[in-house]
DNA sequence: AAAGATTGAATAATCAATCTTT
DNA sequence: AAAGATTGATTATTCAATCTTT
């Protein structure tokens, strides 16, 4: 018999639930249009954007890793791909042996900068359509609590400045 | 030359990496406490608590493959590894002889109510830590609006009852 | 011996095609 | 012919093991 007191209808898991859906929903909607608009699955866009922002727009594989959702190993896969249809190109690190850039080539460059302003726009269509923009910004921050509280490696790997809120000085 | 006038630091984008990194840590640490504590992976305690809640404790396959963030398919081959774990039990579908239900068996059954109570302490830990519960109930709220607007499909499939917000009457 | 990165083997997800029933 | 579900082939992702450098 079901157990009477089991509570599968938790507010929690509800919410929980509406992040995997919202999620989902996005991640599908965001696809779709990358792909046709630029040939880009969402997490080649992913990385492509995380290279396109960072200091000479390359990236140590390891923390390229850590900016995305991908393992290690994962990482290396893409890359294998990204390099093979000339998005990337892997550079040897001089002050680390061990080490080895993911570098965002011309090309590479070209296909971010192309792809960003059709993404923006369905981005802003599905938000507008859904909220006012003091409510962006109240999403927004809250999701960066929740993903501090969710994941703190990933809330120092990315957000090179997590909120100008000014007040709090010396970084210690 | 990378063209200047791309807003590579649109606060868009940061809303949608945000979304995605909250989703991927949390989705990993509670990954971690379901393997840990019921030796079940969150998709296989999605679908289980899915079932769990539906009339019958059954579901069509396809309504519940719009219920979760499986293609048909792969709902298929989800439902097959579960059924040989004997949590779940496929059933005819009376009415449409097409149709066929997955549905829960005492075991799967008894493996939810399990695993329910350690799932929730661990999101109450999370949610508890990075927000006050009136919080809790905006960003709830905030990510259903978000579902609605990106993913109209899902926000019918699930969620029996959107909003008990009252006012809004007839259903039309 | 530990860190950075890659590889092999195993697992899982998808698309397109197929089969049955409506 | 369209809907519900499944299957084959392909692609992607992970874990554990490996190799190189520190």
């Amino acid at each position: 018999m079901p157990a009477a007191d089991v509570p599968l209808d938790h507010p929690h898991l509800t919410t929980v639930g509406l992040l995997v859906e919202a999620h989902a929903g996005l991640s599908q909607s965001l696809e779709r249009q990358l792909r046709a608009s630029s040939d880009l699955s969402i997490h080649w866009f992913e990385v492509l954007l995380r290279l396109a922002r960072s200091p000479g727009e390359r990236l140590r594989m390891s923390d390229l890793a850590a900016q995305t959702t991908l393992s290690t190993s994962g990482l290396t896969r893409a890359v294998d791909r990204l390099e093979a249809v000339g998005l990337v190109r892997r550079e040897a690190c001089p002050e680390d042996r061990r080490g080895s850039y993911a570098a965002l080539t011309e090309e590479g460059r070209d296909r971010v900068d192309r792809a960003v302003p059709p993404h923006l726009e369905q981005i802003g269509s599905v938000l507008d359509q859904a909220f006012s923009p003091a409510e962006v910004d109240e999403l927004t921050s809250l999701l960066r609590r929740l993903r501090d509280a969710a994941n703190p490696r990933a809330a120092r790997a990315s957000d090179p400045d997590p909120q100008p809120l000014g007040g709090l000085d010396q970084p210690a």
